[in-house]
This record gives structure tokens, sequence and C-alpha cells, in this order.
DNA sequence: ACCTGAACACCGTTCAAGT
DNA sequence: ACCTGAACACCGTTCAAGT
């Protein structure tokens, strides 16, 4: 007669559906693996998200916003000027991409879903961005040199995970030389 | 007694599985639905190629080489300095990348396939924009530079398409404002 | 030599029945 | 109030049987 509790949850199923995104592809984000890992059987899932759709959205939006956490927390820059700053913030935003290329590309690139993380996360996780971008190109040109900046630190870890860099040569190199020409560029 | 003649072709199969996924996206790119296209049945498609894995990796070799002659064949550029023309490749890339979102992010952010282009098919594809970085930056930075030009238009065409750039202002000028510093910046 | 229907394993999703 | 097995429609893939 007791209503049983909740034998998992919708943090667990989210955490799960990331862990398999990551591991094995979006392809392996099947509504039975993911309840296989939180310890129940798939039609239990939709007492605590909508459907499969929904729980890859769910994936993208906590990705948004360890993204920004990952970006917005970057260590002992109080003293660095707007240049050092940028660069370090820009390689934070690198490592994420590196560490969760999948998460990443269903963020940013979108395929395999329709889904778009909503305003309010995409503007917090890029505010660090954002505010150093106005200090280096001025408040008028703030969102054009994050713009920018965004889309040079996407695209370089999007071809890096996806192996598109495979005619040798220093990658980091390439990474580091890039992003300086970027910001020269911008700050004149 | 006589042997059928071959109802479809590969090369049709591959253009219904573009279309498709173009269309409606890769969870549209179906065997049936692409056997409904070019007036089959899905079993005869295992025919002409292995799996649906395969066809999805030709769709993405495909673009490739549709993306090389993209910007590749640039109208009117011999009279041009190397920016501009660098400039005007670079637009090409984005042109195509707006025109066919969902393929390019197959070929650059590859997900849902493990599956990547042809080391030959990549060269080819970018060797124009090669051979205008290293005019840019010099033969010894050329492979740096190419990277990071296809990073930012790779990077920036994704976020456009994938609705990544949702807080107003103009996102053409963005697009220009950013090449143009990474230019200046790969010149220096 | 290619095409087809039938069949199988799998997937997302619903729902009545259990506790 | 949540969980489950059974069921349904759909998908990728195989294969024996047709022409």
């Amino acid at each position: 007669m007791s209503p049983t509790p909740a034998r998992t949850s919708r943090a667990a199923i989210i955490a799960a559906a990331a862990e398999l995104l990551e591991a094995h592809g979006l392809e392996a984000l099947t509504m039975a693996a993911v309840a296989d890992v939180v310890g129940v059987r798939a039609p239990s899932l939709y007492k605590h998200v909508a459907d499969r759709q929904q729980l890859i959205a769910a994936v993208a939006d906590e990705a948004v916003r360890d993204l920004g956490m990952a970006i917005g927390n970057v260590p002992g820059m109080t003293d660095d000027g707007v240049q050092a700053r940028l660069r370090s913030v820009a390689t934070a935003f690198r490592t994420f991409a590196r560490t969760r290329p999948r998460a990443t590309a269903l963020v940013f690139a979108g395929l395999g879903t329709e889904h778009q993380p909503s305003v309010d996360a995409a503007r917090a996780a890029v505010a660090p961005l954002l505010s150093l971008a106005a200090e280096l190109a001025g408040p008028e040109r703030a969102l054009e040199a994050a713009r920018a900046l965004t889309a040079y630190a996407y695209g370089f870890a999007a071809m890096e995970s996806g192996g598109a860099f495979r005619f040798g040569s220093d990658v980091d190199a390439a990474w580091s030389a890039g992003l300086e020409a970027l910001i020269r560029g911008l700050a004149a």
C-alpha cells in the first residue's frame, strides 16, 4: 500500500546519459542503456523525463552550465593583462571541449538535436568571455569580438576532436598562433 | 532468366541520403526513407552500400569533395591581393556551410559517425586555402594559418547554423570583423 | 544480377497491472 | 507514486525465393 519511493532521479538519469554520450556516442544513448546504468527498466525513465529528445536536451543544458563554470573559474587571473586573461579563458574552453567533445558538439553544432540551450543559460556561460572581449575591443565591439573568439575556439576544438588535423605538425602551436593572431587583430 | 538490370545506383542512393540529411536531419536518414526516394525496398540498398554507417560516410566524403569545389572555384580572383582572395575563399566556405549545414557538421564535427574523410580528399579540399595561407603568412607558417582560418570559418558557420547567435546585433558584420582581425593578425 | 517479402533483434513509447 | 512486463510501431539487417 505504501507508495514506492523513487529508485532513481532526473539528475542521475541525465548524468548517466551524459556518460554514455561521451563514452560511446549519441547512438549509444538509448533509453534501455540509460535505464540499465541507473538500475531501472526503460519505461520507468518516463516518470522523470518526457522522452529521449528531452533527455538529450537536458544533457546539452547541463553541458552549457558546466562549460560556463569551466571558463568562469579560471584561477589566478587577477594580475594579468586582458590578452593574457583572454588566452587563459580560451584555453579553458579548449580543455573543456577536449574533455567532453561530444557534449560540446551537441551544444554548438546541434547535429542530432533541434534543441537550443535557453538564452539565459547561454548568456551566463559566455559572460566571462564577453566582459574580457569588451575590455579588449571596447564595449562597442565586445559582442563581435566575443563571437569571433568563440567561433575560433569552438571550431579549433571541434576539428581537433573530430580528427581533422592529420597533416602532422604541432597542433598546440597552431592553437596558440591562431589565438594570438586573433587577439592581436581584435585589439588593433 | 535474364538478370534484372540495376533499378537504382550507388550515386542515386548517396544523393537521396544527402537530401534527407539536409532536409530533416540525421535521424531521418533511414534505410527505408532512402529506399523510398530512389524507388526500391530497403533490403535492395545493401546491393549498393555495405550498411547505414558506410552510407553516411559516403555522404560525408561527397560533401568534402563538394566543399573543395566550392572553395576552389571562386570566380574573378586573379587581380586581387592575398587578403582579398582569402576573404573570398573564407566567405565561399561560409556560404557552403550555410547551404548544407548538416553535411558540414558531419564532416567537421563528426557527431553521429566515427567516420573520417580520407586524408587525400581532405587535402584536396583545403588545397586552395593552404596556398593562400602560405602567401599570407609565409610557407613556414602556412599550415598554422590555414588551420586558424578553417577553425574560425567552420566555428562561425556552425554556431550560426546551430542558432548560437541569438543576442541580436549584425551577424554579417561580426563575420567580417572577426575574419579581418584574423587575417590582419596572421599577416603580421 | 538485382529485387522482394518474411523474419529477427533492437529501439522508443504506452499502458494496464503490481506494490 | 513509482516501477514493471507486455505490447506496438519502427528500424537495421539477413536471407531464401523470385525474375
